[in-house]
RNA sequence: GCAUGUGUGGCGGAAUGGUAGACGCACCAGACUCAAAAUCUGGCGAAGGCAACUUUAUGUGGGUUCAAGUCCCACCACAUGCACCA
């Protein structure tokens, strides 16, 4: 088989023939619209993984089309970028000739390894004819307000001299190329996607795809729902606004925190403060995100020396600034609630700020005519041994800590070190933290009695074993033992007592749900009446209201580079701008002499005098210099492959209509929050402005796995040895192999390893089959009712396997059928055609070449999909196995139709099954039809 | 830490709650050959047994069921994403 040959000779009979070419005006036929992630065309060509998703959605695409379905299957290139532009800055040559070649390099890799894509409707996203349509695009969302010119903090990086937008950074570094970014104020290009929040959370509800990628555009959105609260500030006529989701803790509140940045720190930091104040937001201001998420380890922050006022309970409480609470976030300023928020405890604890708790989680089971009480849980620990204090009741009450009940007058921490030298003598010990507050249902059973007690936990440290004499009661008999953490949680079952050590082993916030206290008008609510009665009471004193806050920022629609749309605005000098007219599109970008972007800010466009000035109705104007990122011309690239030679429009909506949406779309996952979250925007948005017919662009959407290295790492510049090209793979192998490998490896989804000896084996099953249809002779025109249902199972199997992308499960299938011909010596011809028919989407061209042989003259490419019988896909016979107690004992063959009495004869006539029989009982046989028979014994 | 997903032979991987390991790779044996490669045929989880067969086995520990890789609970490991989001 002369793989290079049969290539060429096809791929030049499918262009001349135009065999993919699709008749987009056919609206007779049903359609199928089916799209990959255009690639980057960057200067290495294809990676051994472009082929993986490409392969995919040809096989589907070709089954289609032989099914009936007028098939869309585009490719295009999203060719703006930094690789282009970089090339330029170094060699001094335009980005676009940089490009124009790597795109020639693609679509040869592309057209070699037989895609049938209709290379007619390819579009560039930096093609003037197609950056037209997407100034017009940024054009209606300028006049619609959402695209605005905002001075903001941006993600600045300094390296690569351009604003990055959010998911442009990864761990406070730039995802090309891993510099610094730090946040710098500009007037930026963003784009006001906030807007479209609720409307993208409520579309994930309606389309197929991964619940991966819906939950992490769901997080990246970040929707919670909460309360803004007034605060005044004390003395003065200021106020500020928090957002909170936990307004049930308002009574809680011990402080309050504004963001470094915030407008209000100015204003209210009192003089003593100022200083300490400015010293600390220039300190935050240096600092990159990075760094700053860095300071995951402790929490910093200083005093205004100002007050602000509870408006529940007129408290006054400091207001502090700290970089843990964003600007960007809420409203940049929060209350603290230390007993009931990680955050807050953590700077209270360093602070040296009250705690209070307001919510108390509840133990045991509450109960009737119980007798309410304060009490204590006392937990002492001795660091010298690593062991805690415990009373042995025996059978009494097992293990348990200290514990007592609290007397009038007394405060729990003077209960429990009182309880302590009663129960034990110990005399000396160190508070080391105070517990929250648990509320405990139990039935006391020497009293007769069911308590309700508020029981305060303490957690101690032995100082020295000083022990004055016990002070017992007379039904208190119990052993002293000093045990290890291991035996406590093995030993104390009591609820109270073995929540209260869960807290003496993680001091922290209580942030769970439970009972409030403390609280007035709260009191005895959970956390969800709480919430809902604090929202009416702010409501009703005009002090908050609820609110709905999301996370998801403004995207930053700028980049100070060349290789980019540009955008297709003129400011004035007076301030105001004014977009182009539709006439004037494309705005196209000027030739430069010198493509680097500058370290201040500044696009490389400015140099370009001549373009940037212009005279508009009389009135001089300078262009807009930035340009447009990467995922700009992404976003809407999949409505231009419907209509992508039209001048008009950016696409003609009857078309529009008839072709969307996308059936299935197949795709990388590292996607997810930036181009599948901006397509889906700007798809939105066009269909709010009655000019795209559908909501959501793309029905179905499924990411192929990485491929990976063989030794099981991912593929690049780390390991290149173990890195595989796509063009090597078709030299040795040839194109088909390449594809029916990949999709052989195993599920489309699954991250898997190369194996050049699993190409090798793909390589050995093509051969067969090429053996089989042009050496062996044992193609006829007769049938062969050995191969009749196998024959028919294989249609099924491999037409359903298809449609649910169980590539790898479907060429099991055709590897079974054709192993089973060969044990044949006449294989029907009508099956030999009907097979090629069914390997063809996977193995374009070797199919191609012996369907010829068998006599055709014309492409496979066109024919019907085989159908098959169900009725033929039955076995008549089969072969089931008998379990003894669950455990297979033997097999029998039985008629599909036979009854079930004979089946269970059969079953117990069988030798095995007899000898594991003797001297049991039967107690049931359970006969599941064509699957298997159970015996229970006894 | 939170979310999502994955754990099955030497390897890639199959299994609507119903004979675990389909199919392929690697390996072993046989045929062809002077020989090798290629090709064809057969074998192949582990342990025991001449064999029939038996025991054991799908990350760990429990549970539901006549029957669990599959369902439920708890835990462990790995991968990916998010991460001071109030």
């Amino acid at each position: 088989m002369n793989t290079k040959e049969i290539e060429q000779k096809w791929i030049k009979y499918w262009e001349e023939n135009e065999t993919f070419k699709t008749d987009i005006n056919d609206f007779s036929r049903p359609k199928y619209y089916c799209l990959d992630m255009f690639p980057y065309p960057s200067g290495v060509g294809l990676h051994a993984g472009h082929p993986e998703g490409y392969t995919a959605t040809d096989i589907i695409c070709r089954m289609k089309k032989m099914q009936g379905y007028n098939v869309l299957h585009p490719m295009g290139f999203d060719s703006f970028g930094l690789p282009a532009e970089q090339y330029a800055i170094k060699t001094g040559n335009h980005p676009a000739i940089f490009t124009k070649e790597n795109i020639e390099t693609f679509k040869k890799q592309l057209k070699m390894l037989g895609f049938a894509y209709d290379w007619s409707r390819e579009i560039s996203t930096s093609d003037p004819s197609y950056y037209k349509w997407t100034q017009w695009i940024f054009k209606k969302l300028y006049e619609e307000g959402l695209c605005k010119y905002i001075d903001m903090p941006v993600n600045w990086c300094e390296e690569l001299g351009t604003v990055l937008s959010n998911d442009e950074v990864i761990n406070g570094k730039s995802e090309r190329g891993g510099y610094p970014v730090v946040r710098k104020n500009m007037k930026q290009w963003v784009i006001d996607i906030p807007k479209y929040a609720e409307t993208l959370l409520e579309g994930l509800n309606e389309i197929d795809w991964p619940l991966s990628t819906k939950e992490i555009q769901r997080n990246w959105i970040g929707k919670s729902i909460g309360a803004e609260v007034n605060f005044k500030v004390c003395n003065t006529d200021y106020s500020f606004t928090v957002f909170t989701t936990r307004c049930d803790t308002l009574f809680g509140a011990t402080y309050c925190v504004l963001a470094p940045e915030h407008d209000l720190v100015e204003k209210i930091t009192t003089k003593e403060h100022l200083e300490e104040v400015k010293k600390y937001q220039e300190a935050c201001a240096s600092k990159s995100d990075l760094e700053r998420t860095e300071l995951n380890k402790e929490k910093t922050g200083v005093f205004t020396g100002a007050y602000a006022l509870n408006p529940v309970n007129q408290e006054n409480i400091p207001i502090y600034i700290s970089d843990y609470v964003l600007k960007s976030y809420g409203t940049g300023a929060i209350m603290a609630v230390p007993a009931h928020d990680e955050r807050d405890y953590e700077f209270a604890q360093k602070f040296n700020i009250p705690i209070i708790q307001v919510l108390e989680e509840t133990t045991g089971t509450p109960h009737a005519n119980e007798t309410k009480k304060n009490s204590i849980v006392a937990i002492v620990y001795n660091p010298k041994d690593n062991k805690y204090l415990t009373l042995n009741w025996h059978e009494l009450g097992g293990r348990l800590f200290i514990g007592g009940t609290i007397k009038e007058g007394e405060t729990p921490l003077e209960c429990a070190i009182r309880e302590i030298k009663e129960e034990t003598g110990y005399e000396n010990v160190k508070l080391k933290y105070t517990l929250p507050i648990i509320n405990h249902h139990y039935y006391a059973y020497n009293k007769n009695q069911y308590f309700n007690i508020n029981s305060t936990g303490f957690f101690f440290e032995l100082e020295d074993n000083n022990k004055i004499n016990q002070n017992l009661d007379i039904d208190e008999k119990f052993d002293i033992e000093w045990v290890e953490k291991e035996t406590i949680i093995q030993e104390i079952k009591d609820e109270l007592h073995s929540k209260t050590f869960e807290y003496a082993l993680n001091p922290g916030a209580m942030t769970g749900d439970g009972i409030h206290i403390n609280s007035e008008f709260l009191n005895g609510l959970n956390k969800e009446e709480a919430i809902n009665k604090m929202l009416e009471f702010l409501e009703a004193n005009n002090v908050g209201k609820k609110k709905v806050n999301y996370r998801i920022r403004e995207w930053i629609f700028a980049r100070q580079r060349y290789w980019g749309e540009p955008i297709p605005i003129v400011h004035f000098g007076d301030g105001t701008m004014t977009t182009l007219k539709d006439e004037e599109l494309p705005l196209e970008l000027p030739e430069l002499e010198n493509y680097s972007p500058s370290k201040t800010g500044a696009s490389p466009l400015d140099a370009a005098t001549s373009w940037v000035n212009v005279e508009i109705d009389g009135k001089k104007g300078k262009r807009e210099t930035s340009t447009m990122p990467g995922s700009a011309g992404s976003s809407w690239y999949f409505l231009r492959y419907i209509d992508p030679h039209n001048e008009k429009e950016f696409a003609n909506y009857e078309l529009l209509k008839h072709w969307l949406p996308v059936d299935l779309y197949v795709g990388g996952p590292e996607h997810a929050v930036g181009h599948l979250l901006y397509s889906r925007m700007w798809n939105n948005f066009l269909y709010q402005k009655g000019l795209v017919p559908v909501k959501e662009p793309f029905k179905k959407l499924v990411h192929q796995g990485m491929i990976l290295g063989s030794n099981g790492i991912k593929m690049g510049k780390r390991y290149p040895e173990y890195s595989v090209n796509p063009n090597d793979i078709v030299n040795e192998y040839g194109a088909d192999t390449l594809r029916f490998y990949e999709m052989f490896m195993g599920p489309l989804e699954a991250d898997k390893p190369w194996s050049n000896e699993g190409v090798q084996g793909s390589r050995r099953f093509l051969d067969r089959v090429w053996n089989l249809y042009t050496n062996e002779n044992k193609i006829k025109n007769e049938n062969n009712s050995n191969l009749e249902k196998i024959y028919h199972k294989t249609i099924k199997k491999v037409t359903e396997d298809y449609e649910n992308l169980s590539f790898n499960t479907a060429i099991s299938q055709l590897m079974i059928f054709i192993n089973a011909v060969y044990k044949e010596n006449t294989y029907p011809r009508f099956m030999a055609e009907a097979f090629l028919k069914l390997l063809n989407p996977i193995a374009p061209f070797i199919t191609e070449e012996l369907w010829e042989k068998l006599g055709h003259n014309k492409t496979i490419a066109n024919e019907p999909w085989p159908t098959f019988d169900e009725a033929k896909t039955i076995d008549d016979e089969i072969t089931i196995g008998i379990q003894v107690n669950g455990k297979l004992r033997g097999e029998i063959t039985i008629n599909t139709n036979e009854n079930e009495e004979s089946i269970k004869s059969k079953a117990l006539a069988n030798e095995n099954v007899k000898r594991h029989l003797e001297n049991k009982e039967i107690v049931k046989v359970i006969v599941i039809k064509g699957k298997i028979v159970n015996i229970v014994v006894k």
